[in-house]
DNA sequence: AGGAGAATTGGTAGGCAGTATCATTTGGCT
DNA sequence: AGCCAAATGATACTGCCTACCAATTCTCCT
């Protein structure tokens, strides 16, 4: 079952288990892309039309601090969120099609150490993630264009 | 001058030069700590109390398309800027103080390279913030605390 | 199973960051 | 000096998000 995955999460985190946010975060996990707050409230309506505005952001809120969800910003100053598997926090973002792949997380561990150690900075938590375009989308393009700056 | 920094980086994005740009700039940069757009517009406007407030979001806009700024993300869904000396764009962001120190960015390209790599993905740009507590803050606490989970 | 209490919900009103618009001004180039 | 695209500032407006509160519902305890 397709929100299996969502419910068993949010049981972990000692969240209410409630209709709404057991549709909220199954149309989030199962869409598998980066999705605005507005673009989920539409989509769980179709579903749960009695559902509320402000029932969405809060349970978005819920799911970002119980690490469930993360929120990123999109251009135009819209944030989005996207699904975390849990434990996974960061992640590849198609900027073509919103598609988000997941990052392993052992990437970061040895930068942030190395942090900690030469310049005495306590790490709490660290936001990395890579835009740009995926495979599939990639593949589209007839001829193969320069590859951009590596990173920004 | 402590505007020098801002005055010539700007000059060589090709934007042009005003005195509002130059004052949100040198302000910006000035200040090394995470800002938000209303913060820095009454910030700003001690010095020029002319400057209107759609001049400091598109100041703000345009300094984030040249890569001189960064806007990253508050708790509470308000977006504030970081000053970036031209080249960096990662930072360490102290909770606490909300002072920016600057990472290398060395760090990122090898990662960058292995996903494009691995996972066939173009990456165009990625996002490498580490957020915690700088050494001045932390050498605050009377007795040291726990460290936390390394990253969130 | 049943009941109490705390958390959650939904609807609405409101706050506030950010944007659109447009007449006026100004920087930069010739 | 003079031109013109770009930038400014004032204001009106949009829309994301939140505060509030009465009604509901989940969870735990007996």
């Amino acid at each position: 079952m397709v929100e299996t995955t969502a419910e068993t999460a949010l049981q972990q985190t000692g969240v209410r288990l409630t209709p709404q946010r057991l549709a909220i975060a199954g149309v989030l996990a199962q869409t598998g892309k980066e999705t605005s707050a507005q673009e989920l409230y539409e989509r769980v309506r179709k579903k749960h039309p009695y559902i509320g505005r402000a029932t969405v952001f809060r349970s978005l809120d819920r799911l970002v601090s119980a690490g469930l969800a993360q929120r990123l910003e999109r251009p135009g100053h819209v944030s989005a969120y996207i699904w975390c598997e849990p434990g996974h926090h960061h992640h590849l973002i198609c900027t073509t099609c919103r598609t988000v792949e997941d990052l392993d997380e052992g990437a970061v561990a040895p930068l942030a150490e190395t942090i900690a150690r030469q310049r005495g900075f306590r790490v709490d938590h660290a936001t990395l993630d890579f835009y740009g375009e995926c495979r599939t989308c990639a593949s589209r393009h007839p001829r193969s264009r320069a590859v951009r700056r590596a990173t920004r």
